[in-house]
DNA sequence: GTGAAAGCGCTAACAC
DNA sequence: GTGTTAGCGCTTTCAC
């Protein structure tokens, strides 16, 4: 392997020389970049790129905090990200977190060891603060609504898309309400949280706590919104889900319990991963990769 | 920020009595060593990781070369890496390469270059001569039966498990049978399609060629499947699917064609992801976090 | 226990 | 166009 300077005593020339050809720099004598290539096919040389970042300060390294690879609404992001980044020439580090704060930081801090040149956060538990002392240190963007704080964001509109899937229910008839997400903390969810109640009082009809289900992530999850659908003495007429997967395992469970579906219990989701088709589920779709995308560039 | 000789000064010691503070060497004496630490806090400090992976000649990262992050299949694998990663304090540089053989000897590259510590490879074109070519350069894991060949990997037997199921099919009392599967080439493909062929010798029966389909990874690609089989004379009565999305895809199209399942059309398969609960398909579990597990062990 | 100093391998400013 | 050289910020002998 060797390093550049030997490569420039093999080559004839010095080590800038070599670094030049290196970095296709264009000012050099046709003669000795040939004699350089030769000299680094010679040596089956490669740069050491941890000494290319060291020098130059950064490392076309961008990091990407993500709860968990496993979901379709986080891997379709991660999807658009990593497909990005790559057209560019930058590589992604994943952090995969399970929502620990601990990890979240420990990611942030890479920003500040320069590990990564900006880091690109799908979801979090860590407060924005937190965050906003990070940013120094280098580009953060997140994936959700920063409501005019000091922080760059692509996010979806989750309180549209959640008021639009309300309008659709009670257009249908439905009155009694209920919905399924995944954390009932976080930005997305409070907007959806707000959706849900603005678009109630338009009907008159009060929130209902108990119809809101949290901890909504896998199929698995709508076994247990079904179990306690079935123990209520009122239940709602209808469910929005913000997971596809949620809502197949509403359900299919339902209807393995008796539920007729959409009689019983109408059923909307959010995402339109093949799941929904497959299911026939009617749903609100999501550009979850474009928005992967775009946190590219943002940064 | 600053870097250790500004520490040093602040603190009053030498550079190397930082560095040994900062890797919690034991003997610095406890004096020295808080004196250190008050520096670090008032600047603010942190490692420059670069440096550190210069010095070291290692970076802590373990590259994962995957085709598709948003498919199930690799996610899980992804997960269970990641996971075990995050455990033994490594962190992942996410290849994705839609099997594009030139990303994937970029990733390759990436060991060359001190990028990162090892790779593991979840799926791949590149040819077995070229990975082993690179091995020189550090440790890489197959994730597959690499037969022999002086690879490292870990793998799921896909020829016992794919024998299994045809075995299940057959004394179902099925024996016109075809499959479906990701990739015709590939390791992992072709124990499927030894498989097949084994299991139809013991019945006598000879393989068809055109009820083997490929490209099959998600749910959409289901309704491909269906649309071909609809336009045969001659039809198999039962499929063996090598992932759980693309079975939904065919069951849940079948039906919407008129094809009742099982009865005109027996469907088995692999991964048991959770749709195929939410759908009641029949399928057969391949322990693929754990295998991700295991491939970060072996590095 | 601690410090001086020699790397690690590359980039880039500067001089010619 | 090309070479010299001073960093980049850390680790790690080696001597004391």
């Amino acid at each position: 392997m060797g390093n550049i300077r030997e490569i420039a005593k093999l080559a004839g020339v010095s080590v800038a020389t070599v670094s030049r050809v290196l970095n296709h720099y264009p000012y050099v004598k046709e003669e000795k970049r040939k004699a350089v290539w030769e000299a680094i096919e010679k040596l089956n040389y490669t740069r050491n790129i941890n000494a290319v970042h060291l020098s130059r300060g950064k490392t076309s390294i961008i990091g990407i905090i993500i709860p968990y690879v496993n979901h379709p609404y986080f891997s379709t992001i991660t999807e658009g990200i990593a497909a990005e980044a790559l057209r560019n020439g930058y590589h992604l580090l994943l952090f995969q977190t399970n929502y620990d704060i601990k990890k979240e930081i420990d990611a942030l801090e890479m920003l500040k060891m320069k590990q990564v040149d900006g880091i690109i956060i799908c979801s979090r538990t860590v407060d924005w603060e937190r965050i906003e002392a990070y940013s120094q240190y280098g580009p953060i963007v997140l994936c959700e609504d920063v409501k005019g704080r000091n922080l760059s964001s692509v996010s979806i509109d989750h309180y549209y898309a959640f008021l639009m899937g309300m309008n659709y229910l009670i257009k249908k008839g439905h009155r009694k309400i209920g919905y399924c997400i995944g954390r009932i903390t976080g930005t997305n969810s409070k907007a959806r949280q707000a959706a849900y109640q603005e678009a109630l009082k338009q009907i008159n009809e009060r929130p209902r706590p108990e119809w809101i289900f949290d901890q909504c992530l896998y199929i698995e999850d709508g076994e247990r919104v079904v179990a306690s659908l079935l123990r209520m003495k009122e239940r709602p007429t209808a469910l929005l889900v913000s997971s596809d997967q949620v809502a197949a395992g509403i359900i299919t469970f339902g209807k393995n319990k008796g539920l007729k579906i959409p009689e019983n219990l109408a059923v909307l989701s959010f995402d339109n991963h093949p799941i929904s088709e497959a299911l026939n589920i009617t749903t609100i779709e999501l550009p979850l990769s474009v928005m992967g995308k775009k946190a590219f560039h943002m940064i």
